[in-house]
Order: structure tokens, then C-alpha cells, then sequence
DNA sequence: GTTTCTCTTGACCGAATGGTCAAATCTGCT
DNA sequence: AGCAGATTTGACCATTCGGTCAAGAGAAAC
């Protein structure tokens, strides 16, 4: 007798329930990311699939799950970034990369990038939970780093967490406001990257010198 | 006999139809803001307007209407911060108030602020008329005297396009991902404030003497 | 090939949403 | 007061949305 109707565990077992969770996820990526969770609906999520709506709720209970599951596969490869920042490293250089890495991210993940800000923006209802718990620690973890890089005077006096947020900002505004800056600068492709990359790199490198 | 039938004009006529017609675009602000245009709903907005759904309606003839009025209204305190920043002043200095002006909106306005966010991350639907116009004049205008000040060694070298887009990120950043500060820094009120004002007046006086 | 479990979907449901309408009420003018 | 136009709203409508369900189609173990 079978105790759970639906998806029996919380990790895909076959190879079709793999592929298909996977497929979901990488639609209600485009989907949310496009319109928001409320301006997301499931049909479109479906569509992009090219599943029917009946047969994403046989892999995900609700639309909030999609969402969550979305959230939480996406948080660590957020987070890796910052993490690789090392403090044993040069410190200029060590948040010099840091900037850039988070640029290629902004580039290279839009869509991850702007399903974060859709959620900050409208006050994080969902993810709450991890930016005062993960990322906050992390966060407490690297601005002592930098307070120390700068105690040793490796690097000029600054506020680490404003400097933190500083980075993110700069970084996947690149991202998060595509729209404006391809309607502002008209850009071929991804050329603007490689200016934007030069002027991240003197703007805290200028910040950063001693 | 009556050819339109409700609002006769485009500009409210009388003493009550100023004040509805206010009420409505405040509340509007703070509701769709919060939830972005499609997470809004005319209920949320009727109610925090103290109106009844179809009393909105006689004031604006569709949901959309609202927020276009919205954006109209707002464009314009939201470009005067740079159509400040003059060419006869001290450049360094000029630039710095920018961005000082531009922080002090962020903390005064987030909820303009959030508008704008919520409409931008999502591809600009509704306002890309605005950005490829009147901000971009702006901002070619503004860029060429920014450009001049580089030539006349006034302020260091540095790409004037992303230089705008840096501060703009970094200053929105404050109402836009007010979420994510909050929960990380747990202020008090506006405290954070105080530093960010610090912090980015320190990054672009870096940034820009030569 | 039969059985058992997995996977898929058309039809359907209740709630929410943007919007309409006609009737009722209020305001300002004479 | 009485009238005309301005304002307000309860009831209603069509559509969309998230979600359910039962029945059918596929895969695989025996």
C-alpha cells in the first residue's frame, strides 16, 4: 500500500523524475525571473516545460515549492563567490576578484541574479529566513576579514559591510537592470561587459589602494 | 448632453476629484511598489485609498492607467538629481553632491524608488519609451560633461556612462534591497544611513580625484 | 503477458481579479 | 428648494489562476 501518492521522496529516484524536475526548474527560472512569483503563473511555467500544468504539481505540491526548491538549489552558487575570498590571499586583489567573479556572474546568470532581486525588492517574503541565517553569517565572516586586511593596512579604511554592499550593487546591476542599460547604451550582445569589467576593477581598486 | 461620460479631462477639475485622484496615486505608490505592477491588485489599492474598486475606476479607467499616471508624475523628480549636477561647478564636488542627492532620495523615496526596480528588473514593459528618451538624453548629456571634465584633468579617467550606472546602483541599492541591509545590519530606523553616506561619498572622492 | 507502479492529462472547481453598470447619493449653482 | 452634473457603490460578469481528480498511457519487474 502505497503511503505517499506523489512524489515519494524528496530526491528524484528514476531517471524520467530527474529529468523532468529539472526541466521544471530550469522553466520557472525563466518564468520567475521574468515576472516575479505573483506574476508568474503556472501555465506559463508549464508552457516553457512543455509539460501540462497537472504534470508540474505531480513533481511539485504548489507553486510556492517550485519557487522555494528554485531558491534553495540557486543560494549556495550565490554565495560561492564571496565565500572564495580568502583571507590568507593579497587583499586588493583578493576583492579585486571577487568584483570581477561577481560580474561574470551577473553576466553569465541573469536570470538567477533578477529572480533574487524580484524577491528582495518586494521585501523577501520567501527567503527571509536565509539572508539572516547563511548569508548573514557569511557576511559577518568576510567583513572581519576585511577589517583586518585593514588594521594591517593592506587596505585603505572603509566600511567592510558597506563595502560589501557596494560590490553587490555595482555587480549585478549589471543583471538586475539589463533593461535600462541596453536602453541607455544600446550595446551589441554582451559588449558593455568588458567596459563594465575595466570600470569595477579601477572603481575599487581606487577605493582599495592604500 | 455629455460626451464623456466620466473624468471630462485630463486634469482633475474639482476640489474633490484633486484629492481622489491624489489619494489614489498615493496609495497606488505604496501598494504597487510593494508588489510590483502585476502582484498589485485594484482591491489592495481601493482599500489602502479608502475607495471602493469601482470608485478608482471612475477616477482612472484602468488598472494600468494608474501606474502609467504614476510613472509619468515620478520621472521627472526622479531625473532632477542629475539634471543638477551642473558643468560650471567644481567637478569632484559636483559629482559627490550627485550622489549624495541621489542617496538622500533613496532614503526619502524608497517606495519611488522600489517603482522603478520592480519595473526595470522586469524588462521595463511599460516605461522603455522613457528610458530610450528622456533618461537617455539625460544621460548623454550629463556624459559628455563628465567627459569634459576628464579631458581638462579635472577628475581622474574613467568611463562617464558606468560611472552614472555606479551610482545609481550603489544609491538605489539603499531602497531597493532595503531588505537584504535590514537583514543583515539590523539597524536602527535610517542609522545605516549615516555610514552609507560616509562610505559612497569616500568611494567616489576616490574614485575621482585625479 | 500480466501486474504493479510511474507518469500524464482533460475536465473540472472555487477563489481572485480587472472591469462594467445602473441606481443611488452628494455638491454646487440658481 | 430644485435641478444638473459629479461622485459613489453594491451587484454582477468574464476571465484567469492555483490546484484537484479520476482515468488513461507507459515502463518495468516477474
Amino acid at each position: 500500500m502505497r503511503i505517499e501518492p506523489k512524489m515519494p521522496g524528496r530526491q528524484p529516484r528514476t531517471r524520467i523524475q530527474k529529468k523532468n524536475t529539472e526541466t521544471i526548474l530550469e522553466a520557472a527560472l525563466e518564468v520567475f525571473s521574468q515576472h516575479g512569483f505573483r506574476g508568474a503563473t503556472l501555465d506559463q511555467i508549464a508552457k516553457a516545460a512543455g509539460l501540462s500544468k497537472p504534470n508540474l504539481l505531480y513533481y511539485f505540491p504548489s507553486k510556492v515549492a517550485i519557487h522555494r526548491a528554485l531558491i534553495d538549489g540557486l543560494m549556495k552558487t550565490w554565495l560561492d563567490p564571496l565565500r572564495e575570498m580568502k583571507a590568507d590571499g593579497d587583499p586588493v586583489e583578493e576583492v579585486i576578484a571577487y568584483v570581477l567573479r561577481k560580474l561574470e556572474m551577473a553576466r553569465e546568470f541573469p536570470r538567477e541574479s533578477r529572480l533574487f532581486a524580484n524577491e528582495i525588492v518586494q521585501g523577501a517574503p520567501n527567503i527571509m529566513d536565509k539572508i539572516e541565517g547563511e548569508l548573514k553569517n557569511l557576511v559577518e565572516e568576510k567583513a572581519a576579514v576585511i577589517e583586518g586586511w585593514i588594521e594591517q593596512g593592506k587596505i585603505a579604511p572603509c566600511n567592510p559591510y558597506h563595502l560589501i554592499f557596494s560590490i553587490w550593487s555595482t555587480t549585478q546591476h549589471y543583471a538586475d537592470f539589463d533593461a535600462q542599460i541596453r536602453g541607455i547604451l544600446h550595446p551589441e550582445g554582451d559588449a558593455h561587459f568588458e567596459q563594465a569589467r575595466h570600470h569595477l576593477e579601477t572603481l575599487f581598486r581606487r577605493m582599495l589602494t592604500p
